[in-house]
DNA sequence: TAATTTTGGTTTATACTATAAACTATTTTA
DNA sequence: TAAAATAGTTTATAGTATAAACCAAAATTA
């Protein structure tokens, strides 16, 4: 039988969100805008979401004088991800 | 940057479907309700999607005097399957 | 044999989701 | 100082997934 998978993850954008953050140390709001190509207003609640769920930290600081937004997956949001990419493995080995 | 994950196959239950249909000749309606553990009403609609796109082809007849639906890959969607794949590996290599 | 349940689905209503448009506040530029 | 850019948030909407309700026939049971 085949694995439920997160839904929280099963999602284009928050998927790319959280792959880019294993593999950095954090992630500023523009730059995840960049690489994930996203509107600012759906990153923005895409965070949220992710957020809210405990997957990754937000920290709104400044930046000069500009606000700062900055990404951190937490360890529940990696071992989520691991387990969201393990169960999936199972829908595309070929 | 990262790939565009294609809406159709970026949905759980026919993402099943399709890795199902993979590894087989042909699927019977009922089988595949088994394996995904999904509604029927659920299974009808998205199969319903993935042959309006071409993905796959369903064939009605009966078994006995039973109402039998047989679902089989197209090259289409064998095509777009390995592209998913593809390009959602971007998203889960950690 | 009449009523009930099961089988094998389809149709449809609804709740949820993703997304962009509209907006805010500040800063930079012309 | 007016206009445009930056860095976001809030909100409206269109689209999607899902199950509930439904249907027809067959099988079972009473």
């Amino acid at each position: 039988m085949l694995k439920e998978l997160d839904p929280l993850l099963h999602s284009q954008l928050r998927l790319g969100v959280m792959s880019l953050l294993i593999s950095v140390d954090s992630a500023e709001f523009t730059w995840l805008r960049e690489k994930t190509n996203s509107t600012a207003g759906n990153l923005s609640v895409q965070l949220d979401k992710l957020s809210e769920a405990g997957y990754l930290s937000i920290e709104k600081s400044f930046k000069g004088k500009k606000p700062l937004t900055t990404c951190r997956i937490t360890k529940k949001g990696l071992k989520a991800f691991e387990e969201y990419v393990n169960s999936l493995k199972d829908y595309i080995k070929t």
